[in-house]
DNA sequence: TTTCCTTACGCCTATCGTAAGCATA
DNA sequence: TATGCTTACGATAGGCGTAAGGAAA
């Protein structure tokens, strides 16, 4: 097969046509010119050009695969700077996981900040629970994971920080309290997360419980904040959730901080495999330059 | 500038993503193989691989190079297939030049044929006059020329021969006749072709007219057939046009052979540059093959 | 005679293969 | 210890440059 030096030696003489001119443009000298057409000849099997000892033309053949060498050595170009670009991390693409409940406030912040800060990088983004986005970092099939704590040794970064909030059906007698006492809970139907896949959110809810003193009556597992706000809405239980369920909590439940609790709170981190894509360096570099925690990740006062 | 060698290289090792692998399907040791990597990766300014030792992956910029490397490898292949289909007179296109006479008959009867003969031809068609063909052919803009002689030196195919007829309106005296004396003509205004545009229809009619030993009355000069006739059938005058004619004449004109002329026959032919291209070889070897005269070319018994 | 492409020939460089080095599981 | 990539080194082949050849205006 044919090379590339062959197609940049083709391209000067048939843009030239005259070998000497040509050899000159390409800082050579014209016999071995002349020998490298000769060998592109052989190797194509038809001739490029038609040499008539005072005049050089372009065979129709040679016309054709002028277009085409053109084309080839404007890609190979092209191809390389594509590349670097990645490499440089100016642009590329991520695949995002990311948590249900994170797709209210802090996907939507880290979407924007990487379009303004890293415009060249497409993200692509892929909801799926925390133990999903586990097995998808180590497969590769995502490369940044949005989920709760604890990032099991991979390089994170904590984006927010959020106090569990005590739900209640607005039609509670508590329910217009600034903040409710944790010992409303005594003995009470609890909704909150399942052990395995819940497990951060979990152990949270039951940590506030335990330095409350206070010992919940029937607890309901479910995965979801929203279904365990719509639970807490049909009346079937009280729940703690954190502070982003605010944004999607239905109209017949109320949240509320829990009064004197110490400050427990609900970290939703980001991760990724390990350091080495520059693409995801340059996206990593963007969130910790421009990433503030907002004020709505404190605990009401 | 990387080679296309490198490219093959890099493409191996990616898919294999094993050195001594890659090496073996080139037919080549592995330690050049890594040295050829290593070369295109300081060309390019950036890693293609991460070696852990243990094994080999592609980095981000490697897998975005990866793709860019076989597309290049494949249009390398693609080019030289195309232009080799050129060369052996398969494929490519052909313009050509017609007059607008030609275009009721030979133009697509000749269409037709390559057509048939030499499919993955494309023909471009382009009415221009004689004078105008033959500026073409030499400039290169067309590369067959379906005209009228002389061919003046160059190459030639004589498509048709075609007698001149009497055009006369249909309301004419001799209108009904089978066929016309050339007497009738002396002293006649008629209508014919300019000497310069149009020289060879005009020598052509000239020579009838002598050899019959008539003298016309007023003569008009009009270029383009359809033209005349329109005028033959307004009653302006008579005029002596090639058969084709028949094909796009008015109704209130009729074509009558002249009694006792000898056959002074319209030629038209086709004609190009010179030999080298294997497309219009390709296209000249379906005419030579396929093309005979029709009866129709021929005058009337 | 001049121009311009091709052929011939010697040198040099770049690539290949073999062998040794080095890190990891 | 075995595997697998890299480094070192000598041999070879392919490409470049200089010089001579040959055809056409």
């Amino acid at each position: 097969m044919f090379e590339l030096g062959q197609l940049r030696c083709f391209v000067a003489v048939a843009e030239e046509l005259h070998f000497r001119r040509a050899a000159a443009r390409l800082n050579m000298t014209q016999p071995p010119l002349s020998r490298q057409i000769q060998m592109l000849e052989q190797e194509l099997g038809f001739p490029l050009f038609l040499r008539s000892s005072r005049a050089v033309r372009l065979t129709p053949a040679g016309a054709v695969f002028l277009d085409q060498a053109r084309n080839l050595l404007r890609m190979a170009e092209g191809a390389a700077q594509e590349a670097l670009r990645v490499a440089r991390g100016e642009t590329g693409s991520l695949t995002i996981g990311f948590t249900a409940a994170s797709s209210y406030a802090a996907l939507p912040r880290l979407v924007a900040l990487v379009r303004a800060g890293a415009p060249g990088i497409e993200l692509n983004l892929r909801e799926m629970v925390t133990g999903e986005q586990w097995t998808a970092l180590r497969a590769g099939a995502i490369d940044l994971g949005l989920l709760r704590p604890p990032a099991h040794g991979l390089p994170f970064l904590r984006l927010e920080r959020e106090a569990l909030l005590l739900a209640l059906p607005r039609a509670h007698p508590l329910a217009g309290e600034e903040a409710v006492d944790p010992a409303v809970l005594e003995g009470q139907p609890l909704i909150t997360y399942p052990p395995l896949d819940g497990r951060y959110l979990h152990d949270l809810v039951l940590s506030v419980l335990r330095l409350s003193g206070v010992a919940p009556g029937r607890v309901q597992h479910v995965s979801q904040t929203h279904s365990i706000l719509a639970l807490v809405g049909a009346g079937i239980g009280l729940a703690l959730v954190p502070q982003a369920a605010e944004r999607f909590r239905p109209v017949d439940v109320v949240l509320r901080p829990l009064r004197g609790t110490p400050p427990l709170l609900a970290e939703l981190i980001l991760t990724w495999p390990e350091a080495g894509n520059p693409v995801l360096e340059a996206v990593l570099a963007v969130l910790r330059r421009e990433w503030a925690e907002p004020a709505r990740g404190t605990p009401r006062t």
